[in-house]
DNA sequence: CCTAATTAGATACGATCGTATCCTAAGCTC
DNA sequence: GAGCTTAGGATACGATCGTATCTAATTAGG
């Protein structure tokens, strides 16, 4: 906001990072995250580049910043509507509207880095794609604890709903809707799970295959 | 592969087209996709930038251009193993390959910035993703023949196993191995298609949830 | 064959990126 | 408060990208 283009005043540290982180933003809300230019940024909060440099490798770290602070964007509670089918409608809706709420160019420029850059991102990876394992496994265990899911349930298919949300999003450059996140969980997840279920009970799985799971990739036992 | 130094040959059409590409494939193999520039190419090539911007709007055109031709990497026969397990695992396995193949510094690279950017890089899809659900279908179809799969299956379950893969591929920025392909074929898809699973017949399905399926949404009825 | 239409190849341009250098304002130490 | 240390701000640099312009080699047409 102050710009003391007269330059007297030199803004240092926090004030001088919350200045920058601003800017991003505003920057990012109005040219998007494809034309957002450092250049621009350093403009906008007064500054030059380097400044910015010093504290962000580069623009998506800037920007994955500026989100940080501008965006309540956190995990929230684990969603808890008393069936199974609607903790996970309720799980996979949240993220939908999370991702709106960063709006798909955004998302897609982030995650596009995120894929080129060798590993130097792991903080995409957290910060935009990371619905985790942890909320799927409450959310089953509370649905096996009312009868609504069998128990043994492996990990691979208590993260289907939000492994196959994600493949959607990149697949098809664009966040699944209400249709895609029902079609998930009504045809795919609960057909998994249900206590009248296969490979629960040694019922069907007619195929040995790979052998028996390790315990530790099994949830609500 | 002649270079004409001297510089009395100016080579063109289909020739000269060929010298970049295979100077772009070289310099793929040499220094990789990240690493690839376009001047190196054209030196290789003993031409100028100018040259290959006439023939390929940007690098990941040229790349996939180059790729084109030097990779056969073309769908391949459907398998037939005899068994839908044996069919699936050949499918997957397969494309793990094609992807080995090419190398994931050039998949992640292409991928990246197929996200990136917008809408221009339909080509990348069709190029690097795109393991067809009609594989899936005629897979299906001939295990309902024999009796190993339900009929009915919806298009959703149908593409599990391609989907999850493309969401390995994606989220651990590195091609599934043999492990994850047989669960993701034991634990997910098998289960699900099998003749005693749920939602074929109107066994299980709880869920009344989205209604019924259209009917093109499911496969070998 | 000679002329006319192509288009290869060289070069230069402006935009960005990320880095390096240098100067000096802010703030800390005594 | 004088001096020292830290770090902000300006500027320049080299690498690339993708574009534009110009010339001269090749090919095609008459």
């Amino acid at each position: 906001m102050a710009q003391h283009t007269g330059g007297q005043t030199r803004r240092r540290g926090a004030a001088l990072e919350a200045a920058l982180l601003d800017a991003a933003w505003a920057e990012l809300q109005s040219v998007g995250y494809a034309a957002l230019t450092m250049e621009a940024v350093a403009d906008r909060a007064g500054t030059s580049r380097a400044v910015i440099y010093r504290r962000w490798r580069n623009r998506p770290e800037l920007v994955i910043a500026a989100m940080r602070r501008h965006l309540p964007m956190l995990s929230g509670e684990i969603p808890d509507t008393g069936s199974l089918r609607g903790d996970v409608l309720a799980v996979l809706r949240r993220e939908s509207q999370r991702l709106a709420q960063v709006g798909s160019e955004t998302v897609y420029g982030l995650l596009g880095e995120y894929l080129s850059n060798a590993g130097t991102f792991g903080r995409v990876q957290d910060e935009v794609l990371h619905i985790g394992a942890e909320v799927m496994t409450t959310i089953l265990n509370r649905a096996a604890a009312r009868g609504e899911a069998r128990p043994g349930v492996p990990l691979r298919v208590a993260t289907l709903p939000t492994d196959l949300f994600r493949h959607e999003l990149f697949r098809y450059r664009t966040p699944p809707g209400e249709q895609v996140i029902e079609e998930i969980v009504d045809e795919v997840f609960l057909p998994l799970v249900a206590v009248s279920a296969p490979a629960g009970g040694g019922d069907v799985r007619p195929y040995p295959g790979a052998g028996g799971l390790a315990d530790d990739q099994r949830v609500n036992r």
